[in-house]
DNA sequence: ACCTGAACACCGTTCAAGT
DNA sequence: ACCTGAACACCGTTCAAGT
């Protein structure tokens, strides 16, 4: 594991997630071998160790690496002038930009976070990264006047993950069309939660 | 895996669900091997595979005795008189029943469904089934102006179950307490999403 | 330092042999 | 019919041996 060429170590290394990232799009997790990203990525498995420390921390690396779903959703929003809009806006660029492919290697990797408590726990770090962030941006559109007043940042930035994580796994199990397809409930029930002016209220 | 004694054969069966559900509880699913089950279950290798097809027939059998989490709170608000009443209840006996246990098991085979297509395929339509049942009660309690008039019942079933669903999540990564802690704010969002009379437009 | 591939302990599953 | 436990093919990981 240890070596003296840094450059060749994160270079082989990155060829072995992306390898890895490979399969387990293609096979699932438990279903590819280590054999099989030794195929894919080109080495023995000697070598293949030599870079990496076990398969959990092959995981690892994936996760540090596109650093979960949710943060490239969320940062946006931190500075954004109009909130309800850039949400919106962001849902849907995400929509555009999902694939059955990311699906699966998220719920992949979401399954892996169980049983791997230092996974699962920089997962849960991650988690509550992202509802601070999103707390924040709640808070700040309170203070413009731009969502019901008596809401709680925290407690909304909860819900609103919740939403998207449960709609995400819906569209796991049912393909990643239906995400754009539930596009519009989730944003009105969204709408609702916030109780955005114009959304409306009877 | 065929025999004459069903009786025998359901008891046996059932006997080496209940040790594989204390052995995934406690080690997770791929941690524990068909050796442990058998030692949890008193049984050789052979004999266990007399009852049991295989690791994933046995996660298939766990799935179909507690037919998923939601059944347990959706029925009931079929034939209820208040249906947001009703569905708060449900809410907080489901809350009291909770284990990490329950979150834990219940995560394990989330994880698996993915892997195997014929039991995604039934958590798929077990997920639908659930939907219909809410989507229906929505209805219901939509025609006794219940409800935010207009709601569409189907696509507010799916994201009352996306959130709830996601809830869920966070309380699996973050310790069962944790549902119940957040159990006010989801009540909160549910409330407006269907915007109860009474749980207030300013 | 970097790489190989045989070897190790263990896994899920099968099957000849018992009763 | 029901049960046993050794045997099979394969897994993740290690390590003596090469360059």
């Amino acid at each position: 594991m240890r070596s003296r060429d840094p450059d060749l170590n994160a270079e082989r290394r990155q060829a072995i997630l992306d390898a890895a990232v490979s399969c387990f799009v293609r096979q699932g997790f438990h279903a590819t071998s280590m054999k099989d990203i030794c195929a894919e990525a080109g080495m023995s498995p000697g070598t293949l160790y030599h870079y990496v420390r076990s398969k959990a921390d092959i995981i690892a690396g994936i996760i540090d690496n596109q650093a979960g779903f949710s943060r490239a959703l969320i940062e946006p929003l931190a500075e954004a002038a109009d909130f309800r809009a850039a949400l919106f806006d962001a849902l849907d660029r995400f929509a555009a930009g999902i694939a059955d492919r990311d699906l699966v290697l998220n719920a992949e990797i979401g399954a892996e976070l169980l049983r791997q408590p230092s996974l699962r726990e920089r997962a849960a770090e991650a988690d509550r990264a992202s509802r601070r962030t999103l707390s924040a941006a709640i808070a700040a559109a309170l203070g413009q006047g731009a969502l019901r007043h008596d809401l709680d940042p925290d407690d909304t930035a909860a819900m609103l993950l919740a939403l998207i994580d449960g709609a995400l796994w819906q569209a796991t199990l049912n393909g990643s069309a239906h995400f754009a397809a539930a596009l519009p409930a989730l944003k009105a029930a969204i709408g609702r939660i916030l109780s955005v002016p114009g959304d409306g209220c009877p």
